[in-house]
DNA sequence: AGCACGCCGACT
DNA sequence: GTCGGCGTGCTC
């Protein structure tokens, strides 16, 4: 094996495929699969990853460079996560190099720093082309080049150009002449933590002997090593904590070291965001009867060692953790790792707690409020095998195990699985297949599963996955699901009440404030924004570049846009027509927190947003302030309604429902009733009775009716009639294509050229071009038409949505069109984004 | 993505 | 006459 293939980090159509690169004798031990190496590309050094190793071939060496550095002492991919990557390539249609980058933190991103040194000074009378220059004498500036070269033997390009500035050119000319050498070398984005470690550097008697001939003036030195011999046991102990407990300078353990009695070394730390919180060990819980059932048929499939994907629908309370928990168990027993996946918003203090405090330290943590080098640490913990549990959000299915058993994803029709960036993946996706590659057993949990994986499970149909289906239709304390009322908010308008609060929500709050007990409210924020209107004539602030309403921001007073971060002051008058009565709409929490105060004076208001939560903790602070009974209500958007547990709480309170019902997205009455029932499962988990509240304006929708009777069944039946009638998924299958240009009418032509092609090449196929035959395979494409935000950052654009069904490859007939057009329109301003399964279709 | 190579306008 | 514009093309 004396030849690499390495995917570059160039994330472009013409260098996504491997290079070919030979392994230096001296490198051969650390290349493997997997490995990041650095490698001379063009006139530049890049980071890239070894995907496979070949025996070098006979002939056509010839323009093969050699891999320059291993950067990591341990690959940081395995073979399995790159074969899992070129599945992902394949899948998202997206470069190879960025499905890789997809499983690594950031901190791994390297990029080449360039290095100076001294070149031979012979170079230049060689150099005949530049024989002129070379008989020249050097300018003093190039004098003084060389000499600060010369007396550090390398520096960086950027500490070069830092002492010389505008000194680009000599720099250049000397390097020309080769008077300067100049070498690439990849550097990593972050730094591992270290700290200053002290350690004995002669054994301790003849430590103690020394003591006795100290000199007397080195009264501190000898306080220093007496210390250090007292914490013989504890070394190597931190220098920070030595000078701070004895309050010596570091000038005093420093002579101690030249005395060659003690060593001052650099030693890793490792960041542990939970360090110094203390988790009650937690036992196994005892199974109820459904428990029971539903784990041994998990249990059975670990214990073969064999695939399979489970899907446990089990109602909010019905114990899904503790199943987690005990299988989780299991897998550990047989040596083997497992992933824990949870929706971000629902990845709390209290639900890492759960895990903690069953594995302890065992247990890793992936978040994104972790900072860059925790999240590396986190990653380390788990690629050295220190961890055998990771719980983290959807990047965590990219976990470096090496024994993976089993992958559990709590809430598995949370949208937030999908990630809207390239990539575009979905984390199910991607966890069946890698489970499917290793042998891992998948649980997909939810008390309201999606209807993809639902119509799965039911249809056993071959060329989906079939997850089995277990039920746990009880909770698992045996209390009841909460009484739900629904409010007709138009009948209240009706009869004179102009409030947000129904009269039924209104008495129920009043009664929990009397009682002590404690309530939560949900303001269904999707379809608002917070936006700015005049009153007057009507104009709304928008985004000058992106044709979308700007967002109001309390806490600085501007606008931004949400989608490019265009900001600009919040105007006092209209900045139209000069009215005064502009106002900012939509806020929702805000206005609702000011109108409990009017209703209640006196209540305290726990509000949950994004204006609220942004800071680093803040969310997990508040919680804790409403779990310690600081706050009567909790006041928030969708965060509230995730996996919270609460005693106390006995009512849950939806301020609208269906405001996300009018959307145009085929997703809405799914999204509504799964909102509607997770929320109403927040009441009453303990020992006290709990109540919901639902305000709606549409009362009669099966998503509103199907969710106050914990109906999930009825539900699904409804909604598979809509979808099977509309052609949508889980009937068939969905590719978004996205193009976009910063001229509208070359745009139009060229996204109407992408749709005929697509057509023309499916019927060339014999595809059908319609979906009303479920027996065959089919694909129909529609629009383009203009995209639900037409402009952004200045480019308009325009999108097609394909829908298909059967066994053919259309994700790679859509990739090949979308890339034989980028090269004909040789202008490259022409962007095509494609979304395999999208879920925002708006 | 960079970065160099390569063919046409405003300047000492 | 040259410096330099950024259009096209390549990177093992």
């Amino acid at each position: 094996m004396e030849m690499a293939r390495v995917i570059v980090d160039v994330p472009s159509k013409d260098t996504d495929r491997p290079f070919d690169y030979l392994i230096p004798e001296e490198l051969r031990p650390w290349v493997e699969v997997g490995s990041r190496v650095g490698v001379p590309f063009g006139h530049r050094t890049l980071q890239g990853f070894v995907v496979s190793l070949h025996p070098r071939p006979e002939m056509d060496t010839a323009k093969m460079k050699p891999i320059q550095e291993v950067l990591d002492v341990m690959p940081p991919l395995s073979p399995e996560l790159i074969e899992l990557g070129e599945w992902m390539k394949e899948r998202y249609a997206c470069r190879y190099i960025s499905a890789l980058q997809s499983m690594l933190p950031t901190a791994l991103k390297g990029k080449a720093e360039r290095y100076i040194s001294l070149g031979d000074p012979e170079a230049s009378s060689m150099d005949e082309s530049d024989g002129l220059f070379a008989i020249l004498p050097e300018s003093e500036l190039e004098r003084d080049i060389l000499g600060f070269v010369g007396q550090r033997g390398e520096v960086s390009l950027q500490q070069l150009t830092r002492a010389f500035p505008d000194a680009a050119a000599a720099i250049k000319a000397l390097i020309g002449r080769g008077k300067l050498r100049e070498h690439q070398q990849i550097k990593d984005k972050l730094q591992k933590k270290t700290m200053k470690a002290v350690e004995l550097a002669v054994s301790s008697e003849e430590a103690r002997l020394s003591l006795a001939s100290f000199p007397t003036k080195a009264q501190r030195q000898k306080e220093v090593l007496q210390y250090i011999l007292e914490m013989e046991d504890f070394l190597p102990i931190s220098q920070k904590e030595l000078l701070q407990t004895l309050g010596v300078s570091a000038g005093t353990v420093k002579g101690l070291a030249d005395k060659g009695l003690i060593t001052i070394e650099d030693i890793e730390v490792f960041r542990d965001p939970y360090r110094g919180r203390h988790f009650t060990p937690s036992e196994p819980l005892a199974l109820t009867l459904e428990q029971q059932a539903v784990y041994r048929s998990i249990v059975r499939k670990l214990d073969e060692r064999e695939h399979g994907v489970f899907l446990l629908h089990g109602v909010t309370g019905s114990g899904k953790t503790e199943i987690y928990l005990q299988t989780i168990q299991r897998c550990m027993d047989q040596d083997r790792q497992a992933i824990v996946l949870v929706p971000e918003i629902a990845l709390t203090p209290q639900m890492v707690e759960r895990f903690k405090a069953r594995f302890g330290d065992r247990v890793a943590v992936m978040h994104s409020r972790l900072s860059d080098g925790e999240r590396y640490d986190e990653w380390r913990k788990i690629r050295e095998g220190r961890a055998s549990v990771v719980v983290g959000a959807r990047s965590a299915v990219f976990a470096p195990f090496d024994r993976l058993g089993l992958i559990i994803m709590d809430e598995e029709h949370e949208s937030s699985y999908k990630q809207e960036e390239t990539p575009k993946y979905h984390a199910r996706d991607v966890a069946v297949h890698r489970a499917s590659m290793t042998g891992a057993a998948v649980i997909l949990g939810s008390a309201t599963p999606s209807l993809e994986s639902y119509h799965a499970a039911k249809s056993q149909s071959q060329d989906d996955f079939a997850p089995q289906l277990l039920e746990m239709p009880s909770r698992a304390l045996g209390n009841k699901l909460p009484e739900v009322h629904v409010v007709d908010m138009r009948e209240e308008l009706r009869e004179g009440n102009r409030s947000m609060f129904s009269r039924s929500l209104h008495t129920a709050i009043s009664s929990r404030l009397e009682r002590g007990e404690q309530t939560v409210l949900l303001l269904n924020r999707r379809g608002y924004s917070t936006f700015v209107m005049c009153r007057s004539c009507g104009y709304v602030a928008g985004c000058p570049e992106c044709d979308i309403s700007l967002t109001y921001h309390q806490k600085s007073n501007n606008l931004r846009c949400h989608y490019c971060g265009y900001a600009e002051q919040a105007p006092e008058v209209c900045p139209d027509c000069g009215s005064e009565h502009i106002r900012y709409f939509g806020t929702g929490t805000q206005r609702v927190e000011e109108e409990l105060a009017k209703l209640f004076p006196g209540i305290r208001v726990i509000r949950m947003d994004v204006d609220t939560t942004t800071e680093k903790g803040s969310h997990e602070k508040l919680l804790k302030q409403f779990r310690d009974k600081k706050g009567d209500v909790l006041l928030g958007t969708q965060m509230v309604a995730k996996g919270l547990d609460f005693p106390d709480v006995t009512l849950v309170g939806v301020i609208t429902a269906d405001s996300a019902l009018n959307l145009p997205d085929f997703r809405a009455a799914e999204k509504t009733f799964q909102l509607l029932t997770q929320v109403a499962g927040r009441a009453g988990r303990h020992h006290l009775p709990g109540e919901v509240v639902i305000q709606s304006y549409t009362p009669e929708h099966y998503s509103i009716i199907h969710a106050s009777s914990h109906d999930y069944l009825s539900f699904v039946k409804d909604e598979l009639k809509h979808r099977k009638a509309l052609h949508y998924p889980p009937y068939c299958r969905l590719i978004l294509v996205t193009l976009s240009h910063e001229q509208l009418p070359l745009l139009v032509r060229t996204a109407e050229n992408f749709a005929a092609t697509i057509k023309y090449e499916s019927d060339r196929r014999g595809w059908f071009g319609s979906l009303d035959r479920f027996d065959a395979s089919a694909l129909d494409i529609l629009g383009p038409v203009a995209s639900p935000i037409p402009r952004l950052k200045n480019r308009y654009r325009f999108q097609c949505m394909i829908k298909w069904r059967g066994t053919m490859d259309a994700v790679s007939l859509v990739r090949s069109v979308a890339e034989k057009l980028q090269d004909s329109a040789r202008d490259s301003k022409l962007q095509i984004s494609i979304d395999v399964d999208p879920q925002m279709l708006m």
